[in-house]
RNA sequence: GUCCCCAUCGUCUAGCGGUCAGGACAGCGGGUUUUCAACCCGCCAACAGGGGUCCGAUUCCCCUUGGGGAUACCA
């Protein structure tokens, strides 16, 4: 049988590192195997819900660059795949349970629920959660409560005694007192719509899922899952729960560790690539033990085996240096059209300019290896859109100069520069250098205060190349505006 | 509280009875150099503790400790 997997997020917030891990290594998993990747939207939580997220869900994968086999949006031959739309079954599949003494009808209120969790607290009983009233009301109560048309749940009935024993792909077989388990859980909600344990049964089952591959935070539900699936009479899938990701300070990743939204990667200038790649290195290992490696790559050389147990903690120092590995990897080309939306949002140019287009791909080259982030571009490069602020004097200065010192050092490179021209770079740079030994100086201090005029700053890209594509008329004029500057300093 | 999972450098990891415990990120030092990067070289740095099993344990078993997760009409 062919291998299929699915992702199933809630549609309740913005696709985070956490779930995106779990969609890879199911993606990775599947397409190693040959099988298909599915998508389903657990969209039950019908106060958490917003469309805003389902769109979040679409563009963080388009974006990232795997996409499903069979999901919502482009169908698929077990559909629907958006569990509002199979609102029906579930009541249909949790009343066979009812029928099947499996599952009962739940009458407590929220208010009493809450009283009971109070009361288990204070008294810090070893055993919380649901009392299990309800399961041994009578039937005539039972149905004078649905008579009148009273609100209610289905619960599961989770045997008193006895284990149950799951395997997992990973982990083993972990077997589980059945008195742990969480009593009675909820399978169909009062509103009608199913809780993810329910949900998640039957779907996996119509949508012939053969593994299932979660978080590990899931661990405790995989019995009471067991005990649904033995109830149907279904099989159940392969089980494999996937190491969680933690933050800095060891808890699961959430807000407060940073960026943890797709989303908010991509704003702040990192590479789908990077971002797959430093992923799929999270809690998992592959044979070669390499650092890069292309989608393509990890989808041949995945294996359950090579999955870690432990928890991962996020690095993003590692993430970064990804980054910028992938950005160096990209061509000129391709790398001047990434970086075109934060050159015009940073005001620097617009969307069409070929001339802007042409002198940016010269300037690729300079950039390339000062780009962590695809954010860093503007900065780096203002200076080559124009004329800026002068900075501050000292900005100018090489050690024991002056303002004046550093105006003559710019007056001298001038008349290299209208020499010379800058036609031929590196026969130009050997002109400064035979000019500063002539002059008892050091090349540096030629070359920062030139520096400064030309890029407004100390810290830039390479001198020559920059004058380079602004022109030697322009670079003499930035030159000139300097010497004024510094001579009336 | 109770239950479950886990445990190699600061972090991600390799290791599947005998290794100088390897790599990557970060850090530190050096090289290159007109700045900053990039790049190259080097250094620092780990088997949580205690019992077993075995000729021999990082590796297998148990306990302790530590970390994480779960205990919802959220997933």
């Amino acid at each position: 049988m062919s291998v299929r997997v699915r992702y199933a997020p809630s549609p309740t917030g913005n696709q985070h590192i956490g779930g995106v891990r779990t969609a890879l290594i199911n993606y990775l998993f599947a397409k190693s195997k040959g099988g298909s990747f599915i998508l389903r939207l657990e969209d039950t939580d019908r106060r958490r819900y917003s469309p805003e997220y389902v769109q979040n869900l679409y563009d963080t994968f388009k974006w990232l660059g795997f996409y499903w086999d069979e999901g919502p949006d482009i169908g698929g031959p077990v559909g629907p795949y958006v569990q509002s739309e199979r609102f029906e079954l579930y009541r249909k599949y949790a009343e066979d349970l009812v029928r099947m003494d499996k599952a009962y009808y739940c009458f407590c209120d929220s208010d009493r629920l809450e009283r009971l969790r109070q009361e288990q607290i204070a008294t810090k009983k070893d055993e919380i959660g649901y009392d299990r009233h309800c399961r041994s009301i009578s039937k005539e109560e039972r149905d004078r409560n649905i008579a009148e048309g009273k609100p209610h749940v289905i619960r599961l009935k989770i045997p008193l005694d006895g284990v149950t024993v799951f395997h997992d792909e990973l982990l083993g077989n972990i077997e589980w007192k059945n008195a742990d388990i969480s009593p009675d859980p909820v399978l169909l909600k009062s509103d009608g719509f199913p809780t993810y344990h329910l949900a998640n049964i039957i779907d996996d089952h119509l949508m012939e899922i053969t593994h299932v591959m979660r978080a590990q935070e899931w661990i405790p539900s995989a019995p009471l899952h067991r005990i649904i699936y033995d109830a149907f009479g279904w099989e159940m899938p392969e089980l494999c729960h996937l190491p969680m990701v933690l933050g800095q300070d060891g808890h699961k990743l959430s807000k407060r560790h940073g960026a943890t939204a797709v989303n908010e990667f991509r704003k702040a200038g990192y590479l789908p690539e990077a971002l797959i790649n430093y992923i799929a290195l999270l809690g998992c290992s592959y044979e070669d033990g390499r650092d890069i490696y292309s989608l393509d790559e990890l989808v041949g050389l995945f294996k359950i085996e090579r999955l870690n147990k432990a928890p991962a903690v996020f690095d993003y120092q590692k993430l970064e240096w990804f980054n910028g590995q992938y950005i160096r990897q990209k061509s000129d080309e391709e790398l001047s059209v990434l970086i075109h939306p934060y050159l015009i949002e940073a005001g620097l140019r617009s969307e069409l300019d070929t001339a802007k287009d042409q002198m940016e791909l010269a300037a690729m080259p300079l950039v390339k290896e000062r780009l962590k982030f695809l954010t860093d571009a503007p900065a780096i490069m203002a200076y080559l859109y124009g004329r800026l602020d002068l900075p501050p004097v000292e900005t100018y200065l090489p050690k024991k100069a002056d303002a004046q010192d550093a105006a003559v050092f710019l007056e001298e490179d001038t008349r290299i520069l209208q020499e010379f021209g800058l036609d031929d770079i590196s026969s130009v740079e050997d002109k400064f250098r035979e000019r500063a030994l002539e002059m008892g100086k050091k090349l540096g201090d030629l070359l920062m205060p030139l520096r400064v005029a030309i890029t407004y700053t100390r810290v830039s890209p390479p001198l020559f190349e920059s004058m380079k594509i602004l022109g030697l008329g322009e670079s003499l004029d930035r030159i000139e505006k300097s010497i004024q500057y510094l001579r009336g300093a």
